[in-house]
DNA sequence: TCTTTACTTCAAGTTAACTTGAAGTTGTAT
DNA sequence: ATACAACTTCAAGTTAACTTGAAGTAAAGA
């Protein structure tokens, strides 16, 4: 359906974060809200929610919903995915250092020459 | 000592993650290979290599090392760092549109004007 | 019509990555 | 010197997020 197993699907109904979902016979029938909201679910949790702060943060959305407490979390977890993304663009820089540390040390093996020193791309950077 | 507790640190060495750590005393006292491997290891932890993968590509740097299977694990690793900045920037975005169109309920609600469509934040963009 | 494939429920099992418990030792601050 | 926090080993326990098993149902294609 979303590339998610049914029973990832189940599973989440299981925790609330899916509900009232009609069905066509005795099989679910997702609608776009379901899909929407199964959109967040992802984009969330691969930015490092957890499932648990998936329902308090659903939570905050039903029955009147708190908008001041939505707004919050959402704002504080905004800042979060600020550090993930400085801090995986530093990560990316480490392994394409490492990356072209292996090549140099190919390239030498091949050519005979001196191997590289570490030392040399501890501070360089990559594109 | 990289603010890790020394049981995840034990965890590691049981894995053959890091070794020949020399003691001082009976106590562990790690070098600055050891302090560069643990960042390594944090690296390719967090751009969401396994444990067993690490393993593998460790492996692949003892005894004589065979640096085109490194070369290449670290290319495929650089790919899929660059897929998963893709998709976080997008998750980025997404989030940003959720924490606008909350923000605008909240504004309508205490102007009393009439409450944002999610459909019109949909393929906005936020920066 | 028959068969296959994907669904259905519910409980129980799995996996990775730690973490905790128990019992003992040691380097450092008072 | 004496306490005490932080280390030591080893085995066992925990947690999140699924996944699998068993047993049954149902829509879609041959």
């Amino acid at each position: 359906m979303y590339h998610l197993p049914t029973t990832t699907l189940r599973y989440y109904e299981d925790l609330g974060l899916l509900y009232d979902i009609p069905r066509k016979g005795n099989r679910r029938a997702y609608t776009q809200q379901h899909l929407d909201r199964l959109g967040s679910i992802c984009c969330f949790k691969n930015t490092g929610m957890t499932l648990s702060e998936l329902q308090t943060l659903f939570s905050y959305s039903e029955h009147g919903g708190d908008l001041d407490k939505i707004v919050d979390l959402l704002d504080q977890h905004c800042q979060e995915v600020d550090e993930q993304l400085t801090l995986l663009k530093q990560n990316q820089q480490h392994i394409k250092r490492k990356l072209h540390f292996y090549q140099d040390i190919r390239t030498a093996e091949q050519t005979n020459t001196p191997l590289p020193d570490w030392d040399n791309y501890r501070s360089r950077t990559f594109h």
